[in-house]
DNA sequence: TGATAACCGAGACGGTACGTCCCGTCTTTTA
DNA sequence: TAAAAGACGGGACGTACCGTCTCGGTTATCA
């Protein structure tokens, strides 16, 4: 999304104080006002900044709202990796109840709803989204599911990226659709009934 | 949505070739300019009526295109079931083929992608929602797993709520995502492994 | 204006209470919210009175204002006249005093400059407003000055129409132009300066 | 009425060229379609501006219509003066026709009844009105009569501003009210009755 | 060590749409 | 059949933002 600045003669460059003002208030901003009423002039004028700096360096507010997660994520990653304790139902429930806890919270909720729509109606921001965000997410999860079908715990011909849609993909329907409560328990639920399938054992 | 009206004395009465007007052109802008471009400015153009006789009777543009959905699905529903021959995996996956055809085709999936992210960000919307539209679908989905398990197909104690968001929960995320190609081999690898579970099968 | 109604068999007749309430909201209305707020939607609410009846019987709201204005001044004249005293000089100072204090009090300013506001802008509300409220005022105006002139206290040959817009039209004229403060000192120069004339008397 | 621009750091400025749009729009379409069908919405599209850009700069329509007449006005004083022949009578009549035959030009009769209007029921806006269009107006007249006065053709303590009130006042009346036809004739006789006074000269 | 060119804040601009008010017409029900 | 109630198609209101476009002012190389 940011584009990369030549260095070439006679340029003066990006702001970078201006760039982080700006990622910053949109993401305050759509906390506090929600997704429907954030505009690029109130990012603006929360930033400090005029308008053409927005429009100069990002082609939408979904852009500048995905570069805020950018900004997030990229503080927080560095090799990240799931636990793997060898249990691998354990393990899994410990981070989907984090997830559940993470949608739940509103200092992040709201932000994560609006990028979602912003995602569902543009697909261009949807394919910067599955490289830069969730591809890396996915392939952290796929990590951990790769380790327990080495261990035997997973079916040898178990499809990893249809496994973690399974796995990640009822939460967040649920969340988005707000078809229920997000619970823990919802969340062990799910895990047990994906690991089992839903035809009796045995 | 649609207020029930008295009948007491002097009321001039709601039109109701307004109201099909307004719910037909909604469905039909949608397609046309998308979610983002919708306006209540263009529906009451595209129906011949006044702004104020929208804004009378529904409270936002996603109330309007909620309705518009409730006017196609109560003249589409009465006391619709899914196939049930017996195979419940060969049943499972011609509905779930069903589900992906209908979410590729445009004529639907426009309208849907911009109902589904006004129930995101509204949630007495999303209250509706689960009662009028959602709710009915899922008891038809119910019904048929509930057939299943008398039949012994799945397990004894299975959550039938969660089985079914186990079953189309991913189709929906991967498609409002766009996390990927609905297929309808997708369909039939999900319903496979949803029944088989992710684990080795003994 | 007020259309006569003819009182033949099997016929609802016009209702009084509603046209006595609706030229007496439209009169305090225009006090209180002023010309431009005027509205017949705000009439009819203020009187208890659905707006078809007005339209039924006024066509336009210029004309319930100046009915309005009917309705108070046939209270008050009933041959009336202006004082004479044989002073003719004294009695059009009193009178035009009495002028300056009514145009002055804002409880018959404000509908007062509603209703020539509309005069300005209707011809034919200009006309009924000549024959029915301002040529009845006038002719008693005239009838003073005639008076005066058989006493040979004007000249002979004098258009008294001329004298009375000379006396009046100064006062009315700031009055709507708010040329200036309109005060009984004024009223008193006026007078003596119109029957005097310009030029140095010799 | 127009605010004057600080030249201060890191300020767009206004647009010399919309401004003349708007306010020759105004002056085109209050002659066209009269004065209560003028709406901002239609000066701007004529003039071919946001509304916003109306907005900006007056606070409403009847200040774009004064400051309409003010472009106009500006085209055309430089220091005018009323004709001076030494025979005040004649000349006043000159004058006094010659706003007899504007009032009757429809291109001039219509935005000045709007004008004289707005001015009516904005006490602010008649301030500016004294000021601006009226004040200097009134100051040319009086200069005639100022002279006249030196000459000994007018009384030696004659209030000025009574004076022209009483010249121009019932003209302006008899046009406002549509007291009867504003002619030549009527002009003449104003002229010679105001000069001589009601009364019987000697 | 300027010059010079891009970036920056500010905000005016032509527009689109908002949600509201009121217009004048109409339909329904009651008295 | 007049009257109350009020929905209707429509036009305009004044506001919020859109994305584009000047304006000075301010850096930060390069010639």
């Amino acid at each position: 999304m940011t584009t990369q600045r030549k260095s070439s003669a006679g340029a003066a460059r990006r702001s970078e104080s201006s760039r982080r003002a700006i990622l910053t208030a949109a993401f305050e901003l759509v906390q506090e006002v929600g997704y429907a009423k954030l505009s690029v002039e109130g990012i603006a004028a929360r930033a400090g900044v005029g308008k053409q700096t927005i429009y100069r360096w990002w082609p939408s507010k979904g852009a500048v709202l995905f570069d805020a997660f950018l900004m997030l994520s990229e503080g927080a990653d560095g090799e990240a990796a799931l636990p793997d304790t060898g249990d691998l139902e354990a393990d899994l429930k410990t981070v989907l109840r984090a997830t559940v806890a993470e949608l739940n919270d509103p200092r992040y909720g709201e932000p994560m709803r609006a990028l979602s729509t912003e995602i569902t109606h543009d697909p261009e921001l949807a394919a910067v989204y599955a490289e830069r965000l969730d591809g890396p997410m996915k392939e952290i999860k796929k990590e951990r599911l790769r380790s327990a079908q080495r261990a035997g715990q997973l079916a040898a011909d178990l499809d990893l990226d249809l496994a973690v849609e399974m796995l990640w993909g009822p939460l967040q329907n649920r969340w988005l659709q707000r078809g229920g409560p997000l619970t823990p328990e919802y969340a062990d639920r799910l895990v047990e009934t994906a690991l089992n399938g839903l035809r009796p054992r045995r």
